[in-house]
RNA sequence: GGCGAGGUAGCUCAGCUGGUUAGAGCGCAGGAUUCAUAAUCCUGAGGUCGCGAGUUCAAGCCUCGCCCUCGCUACCA
């Protein structure tokens, strides 16, 4: 592709089941926003499609949690962020939602297109049934007793106490969330995407695509990494009665992977906007398409979507997923279930009409190659030194002097200035801007923006008009004149940033279309006898009283997530016991050789949180165990310390360690290990 | 353990395919100025570029080893 025709943009589909935060917006929707607001600044034809993601279990368990039905959250959420979106100026063409039937149809035809391609492998596998609401229960519907831990409500995928990924059928003692009961297995049958089968196309298009335009480092690094590790078979429905219904007759109670059916919304939202045209963006190879995105997404964007669109072979594939890292709290990971954000309704809320100082403070610490901070002592200080200070200040300056000296009408009697200076700047900042867009640098793109402001404010000094005034008023004039122009070029200029703003600098000298033609041709100039309006402040000060409830609600929700914690533990004490394991023969139990030993040496494992590698006599001879009881022992306090230990379990490596046998612990239900002792026994001996 | 991204001034970060005295903003110190929301402008101090080897005429940038942070993944009584 040369110059693209057209562009379209994509950013993330927010998930459906809960507010926005400054994180999303920092990662994913104000960069979108500044591309696309700056592609039309150009005049390129572009379409920006956003919408909300509805469909998968976390919805229906939610619902079924709270004793609502899927769509009364979905509907409630999808109205929220649209809403909030629209408040904060993001500038989509169309907020589309996945459970508008144009997208059940277009997915459905999707997977119909590819299912009769043969792009399918159909398995059938045993998974877990609940009889009483007969359904099929996806991995997060089961609860269970952790294999590895024994930790009670582990789920069917992941164990959050110990972190292992399960399978549902390795629980013990599985439960159904649903009902209560305990489900059955049954056969289903899936239909899978053979990622293997496309692993070498895809590892070429990554690279020829990144060869073509710069990927960022983190994007193609990630997707290499998933490469060199293997892609396997990955199912593309679900038995679930939440979401799109998979469209052949033997599919009955089946819905699409949600993961499958979220980005084909991208194409639903174009043809929900464009009915007659939406073709022109998504099958014409002279359209780029660009999807953004946080760091959560880049497999998916980058790998099993675009092998889904060439599967079907009618689609273009993204040009370039110029995908963010994550804005932190101050080194703390937001996180919508702890309530430890800052979300975009409230700022709305408390900050009214300085959306635009959320966009800039977000804008500049943008998360665009690494994790960063967001701090609400550091939002103060950028809107007070930058916003306040150097921009707006400039404006104003500029604004009362002419009032003060000219009522507010560009003189006539003008002077020839030294303007190299800003003639310069002005020159280059729409080739600087440019080249920094097109890189999705938007940190810096501001900053070259921003940049002329502070000219502006170094030539008002250098200039002295308000000295001036006195000896030259021809001179005087000029240079407001001057200035006058900076502030018409940055009305133009910010507006990929601030679009809040940019409409009043505009209304300050009453630009018309014209004059925005012509400044964005460079041809402007301020001409004698224009009208200036009296100047209105830009943005507020804020001092520490403004945002020291922020700070306090921040703190106040991490401090209600520590006393939950407790509390949770507090409840898991509060004793279930674990059933008896089935009966055994003394025979059985004779096969257990556990011997008395003592702790000769213990050091903790590097890079490990949980395993301790102990040095043991078992009088006969030392042995090396590495056990998991860091976290309740220190390695240098163990030492000397009278153990049983399993003797003649399988070895096993751990870590690179060989560990020969297991030394036998108790526990007290609330996180604590103690070590089973046989006090006065003689290392080696057994016990019976 | 595997993979990925990082480790550059007190703080937040730039540094393109290796090339002269390593940059910016904030903070700090000093000065100028008063048109402006005590805003602005100038000057200065401050770094053995994570550590150790190597390649090179030359390394923050390349190679190897190690340490630390973050993420994915595995392992984890």
């Amino acid at each position: 592709m040369n110059k693209p025709k057209r562009y379209l943009v994509t950013s993330a589909l927010p998930y459906s089941n809960g507010p926005l935060h400054i994180g999303h917006l920092a990662g994913v929707y104000v960069p979108a926003d500044i591309y696309v607001r700056y592609l039309r600044m150009i005049g390129e034809d572009v379409r920006f499609i956003c919408g909300s993601d509805e469909h998968g279990a976390a919805i229906t368990l939610r619902a079924k949690k709270e004793g609502i039905t899927p769509r009364e959250i979905i509907d409630k959420y999808h109205e929220m962020n649209k809403r909030n979106f629209e408040r904060f100026g993001m500038s989509f063409d169309i907020y589309h939602r996945t459970s508008d039937p144009l997208h059940h149809q277009t997915s459905a035809d999707f997977f119909t297109v590819l299912n009769n391609k043969g792009v399918f492998t159909e398995k059938e596998s045993e998974q877990y049934y609940d009889e009483e609401y007969q359904q099929f229960l996806a991995d997060r519907y089961i609860t269970g007793t952790c294999p590895k831990c024994s930790s009670e409500g582990a789920y069917g995928d992941q164990c959050e106490n110990c972190g292992s990924s399960l399978d549902p059928t390795d629980l013990i003692n599985p439960m159904s969330t649903l009902s209560g009961s305990t489900p059955v297995l049954k056969k289903t049958k899936h239909w899978y995407l053979p990622m293997g089968d496309y692993q070498e196309w895809v590892g070429n298009w990554i690279e020829a695509q990144q060869s073509k335009e710069v990927w960022k480092k983190h994007v193609v690094g990630q997707c290499r990494s998933w490469l060199t590790q293997g892609l396997n078979d990955r199912s593309m429905t679900r038995d679930l009665d939440w979401g799109v219904a998979v469209p052949l007759p033997d599919a009955e109670g089946k819905v699409l992977y949600v993961w499958l059916d979220a980005p084909i919304g991208y194409i639903s939202a174009t043809k929900a906007l464009l009915p007659d045209t939406w073709e022109q963006y998504w099958k014409d190879e002279d359209c780029k398409l660009l999807h953004f995105l946080g760091k959560d997404n880049i497999v998916f964007h980058c790998i099993i979507f675009p092998m889904i669109l060439h599967a079907h072979g009618d689609f273009v594939l993204p040009t370039n997923v110029p995908a963010c890292q994550f804005l932190n709290l101050k080194g703390y990971k937001m996180s919508t279930s702890r309530n430890l954000a800052v979300w975009l309704h409230e700022y709305l809320d408390d900050f009214p009409e300085q959306e635009d100082v959320l966009r800039y403070v977000l804008t500049v610490n943008m998360p665009e190659g690494r994790d960063t901070d967001f701090s609400w002592e550091d939002f103060k200080d950028r809107n007070n030194k930058e916003l306040v200070g150097i921009l707006g200040n400039f404006v104003n300056r500029v604004l009362v002097l002419i009032h003060k000296y000219f009522d507010g009408i560009v003189p006539a009697e003008t002077a020839d200035i030294d303007t190299t200076l800003i003639d310069d700047a002005l020159t280059n900042l729409p080739k600087e801007l440019d080249k920094w867009v097109q890189r999705y640098e938007f940190r810096k793109a501001v900053d070259v923006v921003m940049d002329v402001a502070g000219v502006g404010n170094k030539f008002l000094a250098d200039t002295e008009p308000w000295k001036l005034i006195k000896t030259d008023k021809a001179q005087t004039a000029a240079i407001l004149t001057a200035g006058l122009k900076i502030i018409a070029y940055l009305s133009v200029y910010l507006e990929p940033f601030l679009p809040f703003t940019t409409p009043k600098l505009k209304a300050f000298l009453n630009l018309t279309e014209e004059d925005i033609t012509a400044i964005k041709s460079g041809t402007f100039e301020v001409a004698a006898g224009r009208k200036i309006n009296k100047a209105s402040l830009l943005f507020k000060k804020l001092d520490d009283k403004a945002i020291a409830p922020q700070i306090a609600k921040l703190e106040a929700a991490q401090k209600a997530y520590d006393d939950s914690q407790k509390a949770e533990a507090a409840a898991a004490a509060g004793k279930t016991y674990e059933p008896l394991k089935p009966e055994i023969s003394y025979e059985d139990f004779a096969k257990l050789d556990i011997r008395t030993a003592t702790i000769l040496a213990a050091e903790k494992m590097k890079k490990t949180d949980k395993l301790l590698k102990i040095t043991l006599d078992l009088g006969f001879e030392q042995r090396t165990v590495v056990s998991g009881i860091a976290q309740h022992h220190q390695a240098e306090n163990i030492i000397g310390q009278k153990v049983l230990i399993l003797a003649n379990l399988a070895p096993r490596k751990l870590r690179g360690v060989e560990s020969q046998g297991m030394i036998l612990m108790a526990g007290d239900g609330k996180n604590n290990l103690f070590f089973v002792s046989a006090h006065d026994a003689e290392n080696g001996e057994g016990v019976s």
